[in-house]
DNA sequence: AATGAATGAGCCTTCATTCAT
DNA sequence: GATGAATGAAGGCTCATTCAT
């Protein structure tokens, strides 16, 4: 078994290639969110990506592959964007913060939702999604502290797993009709403004 | 209605029926629940019943029509649980319904987890979860204004849609260390009960 | 991952089935001889026998495992000769016994090569094939102390090791005219005859 | 023949590419002997020389073509030992010549022991396994009416075709622990000097 | 001319579903 | 009616071969 062979998954070395993996994992995230990782078709996803089946195993060797790569680029996003909303949470009130994390969490979540489906169910490696999930509980916790000081690091971090519920299942509000779906926002910006603020209060 | 003319021998048939039918659904939501729909082979399904696979085929003639059967038992289920939720209301606190939704939410997720995947994703018919979603919404709805006689129609809904956020993604704290599991469910009934006296206090 | 599945691999359990397996045996038979394991298609097989890819996964659940049952096949039916011609070698001549094993080896190969390519490339595990081997082995010396009681141990056994030579690449002369194959088989009757002859003389 | 009008640049060019297809020839050689011709791919030949694929394509048209080059240069390093080997024939004894011929075949089949592969099986045209076969045949027939200048052509003939049996399968030594290759090779070489012996003795 | 990238064709295997007993 | 067996259609993946730079 030499494994001197032409490795699999490589980095493309090329300007088109970068263009194709582009389009592939644009696809990719299109077709595992329509449809869930395993109601999905490489074959389709290189259909839709413009590619040839083989092609897309250049890149990605296997379909988990793409699935990781694919929930590495969201948790990228996702993290850098709670970085910064950690970074502006000593200047903001609980309401502020409160509808940052839920603006932050809705347009993440409708555009992306199969990130949820992966890092809950098959199509990538329990490992990695073990550490996204601690990863943005680190991050939660973090940008609540950053708010509210005094709170205990138990706490805020229990609260972050509390907001990470929301985070996780307010895309499916995404299906319904603009009107409605401004209505729930609000709405679950006022729980979350109301959870925060108890909190702050308690704390002080 | 002559009952005499009843062939005898059709009763114990039925009965046989039924016994099947549960034994198939039973292993269906086992199987649904710990691997996920499309990783259930049919094949399997009718082994771990004791049915012949084409037995199986004679009461769910696809396998999405099973699933569709088992997510209706489960909002069957739910719905019941729901409305008997309902009828406690106006006897209860915000802070009784609130720890008895979260409990009921989390019960009803981490026995039968399966259900809320394919509620959402493939296995059921657009139409079949739309039903259950209104369904659901209704019911949590009415549980509110049975909390809170005044809160208007409206507001009701909204809120509703709120909860069923949580109802939704509630599932996941199964798998942590159940130290852990009662000080998310700690936090979660905190957040609701909030949510709930802030509705009740600006309703009246 | 629950082992309760249905096994593969079955045994046919009903007439048809038998038939068959024999079918699929008999092409795979003809096919791995023809063009040897990794150039044969598992449709190609499935095609020749008249029955449908998937049937033939029933009872042989890998490529590898329609080897090795072919395998096991041709060892049994060696065997057995090889058993044969061990009790009959007690009566025989040193000429009788090269003339009759230098004819079942060539019986044997000219119709089965492709138990060879088996034995010797891919297709069986290594351990399926070391056992053949061995078995084979032990019965040519057998048969060898047969002829010649006073033959060592060893020698008997070196001698097995050289027989097999012959039985393994004597196939190769059914590409001949049948006039060409006659001489060539009473020429290596000869050499085989010389080669017991001079070890029994030595023997004594 | 204005050797004049050669231009400079080209030599240094053919000269790259002879080294080249020596490489590639080289690491065919090597895979094709350690993982069969089927198992063997052209990206790895490529990659083991130094080669870019479509490089390995400029001097080796298909896979097939390769085979077939490696057979011939095999070929022809085994009729030029084979025509050295009749050479010194006439001043050998029976005994020096046959344990010359099979110290020959086994040294070539273990180190190449995939041309027999190749000749036998698929991986090089019909056509020029029988032309290396007739070859071989016609070589060590040769050879044989060195030793014995009396023995008739079609004897000696039929007696090539069976040394060439032990020629192809020799190589299965390979696997043995040395010592049982020692043993095995001095056997091989009794029962050919018996069978060269005897056929001396019947010609005079 | 040399090479990284692209791909059509095909392979092994699986599974929902339908026959035939 | 129940069941073991059969199968068409597909899915993930690979590779010899050809492009395009």
């Amino acid at each position: 078994m030499s494994m001197a062979q032409v490795p699999k998954g490589q980095q493309p070395k090329r300007q088109r290639g970068h263009i194709r993996v582009a389009a592939i994992m644009k696809a990719g995230t299109e077709l595992f969110t329509e449809k869930g990782f395993e109601a999905t078709t490489m074959t389709e996803i290189a259909s839709r990506s413009g590619t040839a089946t083989a092609s897309l195993y250049r890149f990605f060797p296997t379909k988990e592959s793409l699935a990781e790569a694919l929930l590495v680029q969201f948790a990228r996003h996702a993290l850098d964007e709670l970085a910064e909303l950690a970074a502006r949470a000593p200047a903001m009130t609980p309401a502020d913060l409160a509808a940052a994390f839920v603006d932050f969490s809705f347009s993440l979540q409708s555009e992306r939702r199969f990130a949820v489906k992966l890092a809950e169910a098959g199509g990538a490696s329990e490992e990695q999604r073990n550490l996204l999930r601690a990863a943005m509980l680190d991050r939660v916790s973090k940008m609540l502290r950053e708010l509210i000081p005094s709170l205990p690091m138990a706490r805020s971090r229990a609260m972050a797993a509390v907001l990470m519920m929301i985070f996780r299942s307010i895309g499916g509000i995404g299906d319904q009709r603009p009107a409605a779906q401004r209505v729930l926002l609000a709405e679950t910006k006022e729980m979350v403004r109301l959870y925060l603020s108890a909190a702050a209060a308690a704390a002080n």
